[in-house]
Formats: C-alpha cells, sequence, structure tokens
DNA sequence: CTATCATATAAACGAATATATATATGTTTA
DNA sequence: TAAACATATATATATTCGTTTATATGATAG
C-alpha cells in the first residue's frame, strides 16, 4: 500500500525549505531575483567569499531552486521559478510581523 | 550607522523559515492548520513519540509560529498566523513542481 | 603553452539539529 | 494525599550544516 501524497509532498516541501533556510542563501535569492548573474557578481553584491557563495549556491542548484547556464568565463546563476521570489517576500512579511508582535504589550 | 531593514528582514525570515525546515514540523503545521489541539492528538495524528511532538513544538513557539495555552490537564496549541497556512501551500506546490520538471526529458 | 581569471571542490572544524530514552512537572480525580 | 494522566525537560548520541582555508578545474588571452 503506497503511502499519500501528501506525505510525500511534505518531505519535497521540507526539501527546499531546507534550501532556504540559511540567511546568506535568501541574500542569494534575492540578488538573483534581480536576474541572471554570474557568481561573481553575488560576491561582489553580498561581500562573502567566493567559496562560501559556491558551496551555496550548489545548495540552491541540488534543491533546484536556481538554474546554471556558462557562457565563456563566466558561470550564470538564475531562480528556476519566480515563485521563490514571492514566498520569499511573503515569508519575510510574516517573519517581520511575528517578531514585531513579540515586543507588542 | 544603522545597517538597512533588508538584512534584518533577511535574518528574522531566516529565522522563521528555519523553524519550518523540518518535515516533522511541517506536519505539525498541517495538523494545526486544522484547528487549535492539544500535544496528544498530535501524538496520535502524526504517530510520533510525545517528547519529540513536544520538541519540535518548542522549536515552533521559539519562533513565534505557534500560541500556547492551557486548558485543564490539556495544553494547546494553534498556529499565530493564518499565512502560515497559505505559504506552506505555496512552498508544497513549488516543491513538487520542481521536482516533476526533474525528470521531464 | 603559460599565465590569468572565474569558479568549483576538498578537507577540516565547530556549532546546531533531530531523535530516543528516561525522568520530571503539573493537573485532575478519587 | 495518592494515583493517573498530559506534557515538558534532561541527557546522550548521531547527523547535518555553515564556514574557512587551501587547492583544483576549466576557459580565455597573450
Amino acid at each position: 500500500m503506497a503511502e499519500d501524497s501528501t506525505s510525500s509532498d511534505l518531505r519535497s516541501a521540507a526539501f527546499v525549505v531546507k534550501a532556504m533556510a540559511d540567511e546568506n542563501r535568501l541574500r542569494i535569492i534575492l540578488s538573483l531575483a534581480a536576474g541572471k548573474k554570474p557568481v561573481s557578481r553575488i560576491v561582489e553584491e553580498l561581500g562573502i567569499s567566493q567559496p562560501l557563495v559556491s558551496h551555496h549556491l550548489k545548495e540552491l542548484k541540488r534543491a533546484l531552486l536556481v538554474r546554471v547556464e556558462r557562457s565563456g568565463p563566466f558561470i550564470y546563476y538564475e531562480l528556476a521559478d519566480p515563485r521563490v521570489v514571492t514566498i520569499l517576500a511573503e515569508l519575510r512579511g510574516l517573519a517581520v510581523e511575528l517578531l514585531a508582535r513579540r515586543t507588542d504589550f
């Protein structure tokens, strides 16, 4: 008897959410929201080390959140789906409000 | 000079996302989406041990995603914000599609 | 072919996390 | 107050994760 789809969907969701569960990766996603760009641009925009950016891009790629494309010496990354940006915006709004509420009294 | 709000927002978002980055916690969230319920109900619905459920609820509470309320011997948990359910649904849809795409060729 | 630039990978380490088992706390009822 | 029940906490362990440092790959220009 096969498991219900909810279970496997949630496993998939957890897999994707894990890839987003890091501040640096969220910053990379936000940077890529502005459009396709090579690693070096992300590095200079975010001010984090190149190996670290590469490592996080690898994670994002593993979770299928970004697509890779080589052009000459540059390797361009882009978001695999625009919904990532929407969802991130919603998460940000929610998070900000939840934290703000905490000090309401 | 203060840091820009984007940075602290993303830190907040990462904090909340981390709390969602676990399949068991997503299952708990989904269970609570149907309404406020005591720990024991979550335990029987999900079939995971009571201490483990308590532990994950603690994490969700730390991230302000759930609210707690005691009533007699029972301790009820409920989602702190309905948007969590919406966002989870979107994440699930995205994840399922991303994974499905992978085998398209 | 060598030098240089862009990026990836490897190794190592500490910190955080998920889980299981055992036990404690707090509430109700008799 | 003792017993039964609901939930939390403590402890231990195994695993995963984020980061740094160092090095490798792969493309291009001279």
